[in-house]
DNA sequence: ACGTCCCTTCGACGTCCGTCGAAGCGTCCC
DNA sequence: GGGACGCTTCGACGGACGTCGAAGGGACGT
């Protein structure tokens, strides 16, 4: 392989990992596809009134997003109904996130606009949990000790320890991270995603300490629940 | 929060997402993040020439480069090195990496050009072991079924078991995935990283299975490293 | 069957950005 | 001190791309 083979080789694929950055190399498809990431399936013009965008633009970034395989889409009669692809898109927008400028790194004041305030104090994000209580109890479980917060986050010694002792299994030998920050709009501090965060939901659903809300993705606190994270993390009931 | 909030809220981030996104949506940046996934530090000229590109274009793609935190550099006297900033980004590279559309997956023939056999044989990436010998290991542990090798690679539960019967350990609670899979431009197949990865290289070197070359990243399979491998993963010597 | 709604196609406009060469500056070596 | 080398700045060029509105096609509900 002489020098202008490897400068070739070099070239390609380097092409191909751009053809994939340049996805999201817009503000606009970033947009859609952090709105995505809560899991739901939108439809075209959601996405563009969200965006602030003419349906015609939305279309052909759409086009794009999901050519590109980043989104797969579902055709219902005259609705086209997008979704994210993949976990490995998750993660890769994660990693994107994880290295772009935070800004508002404090929450909101959260809008008491009643039909959102179910979303805004808890619900599903992908796997895991987001919402004003998801916030809590990241904050409680980097107060304790349990985890590192830092650029990197992890797990520590004592969350493991925690986790064992409470009985959430965490599954193990997956490629996936176990611990990740997760960012979304609402309240656009990032929250406890990965592996772990995807063993907390599920084990608080099936022990019952949340449900969900008809088949919205907007969770409730039971009373167990209440009881639950106040005796695990020491969060004050009125938080939830 | 009302919907017009929602919508800048959402474009807000998006842009901080895709601006982080600009900066490998281009080819030429792109191959400099490849390259310098090796770990060394490169020049501004050597990545100039190995992209093919003017020296003063070069330098506006290192600026951006570095501003946005993706490289760190060091100047010494009139050098220029570079490097990557932080395991973030080769998580990024990596996450790019596993959804881009992998041309050539099968191997080239390897050029015998004497400089380079060393390096296209065996090398350090980053903290894993690269060249073919990386990609042998790899397809050996594909084959016993000690990693599933699919679009989500993963340690099987007997993958597990033979890292501690070989006295591997790979470091736990770290939000490192435990297998990646790593791409670069020689053999232009992916070979395995990530902890597992980082820990068989570790392993390699502290018991004396491969060695340093001199300085630089290329490594030499000793005899007792054939000796092994071919036990471990019944490797052929020949193939080392 | 008609109007409404969602999405798509098309053409046009303007901006952004990657590229180069020439010139200049600082560093190193002879 | 002189020359070579590495990097940077500047201006200019050209292509790529995001945006819109208008027009059209297809599905749904009345």
């Amino acid at each position: 392989m002489d020098t202008v083979d490897i400068q070739r080789a070099g070239q390609d694929v380097g092409v191909n990992l751009a053809g994939v950055a340049k996805l999201l190399a817009d503000g606009t498809r970033a947009a859609f596809c952090l709105a995505l990431l809560d899991g739901r399936a939108w439809t075209a013009n959601e996405l563009a009134r969200y965006a602030g965008i003419a349906a015609s633009t939305a279309t052909s970034h759409l086009n794009l997003l999901v050519n590109g395989g980043l989104l797969v889409e579902e055709r219902h009669g005259r609705h086209r109904y997008v979704r994210v692809a993949d976990r490995r898109v998750v993660e890769l927008i994660e990693s994107l996130a994880a290295l772009a400028p935070q800004r508002n790194a404090r929450p909101l004041s959260l809008s008491a606009s009643g039909r959102q305030q179910a979303l805004a104090r808890a619900r599903l994000c992908y796997d895991h949990l987001a919402g004003t209580v998801a916030l809590a109890i990241t904050d409680a479980m980097v107060e304790r000790g349990l985890l590192e917060w830092g650029p990197e986050p992890a797990l520590t010694g004592n969350g493991a320890l925690w986790l064992s002792e409470t009985g959430i299994t965490v599954p193990t030998g997956s490629r996936r991270p176990p611990v990740r920050a997760c960012l979304d709009w609402t309240e656009r501090r990032p929250h406890l995603a990965g592996a772990v965060g995807a063993a907390l939901c599920t084990h608080a659903l099936t022990s019952g300490w949340m449900t969900r809300i008809g088949t919205t993705r907007a969770l409730l606190v039971t009373p167990a629940g209440r009881e639950a994270w106040h005796d695990l993390l020491g969060l004050p009931p009125t938080e939830l």
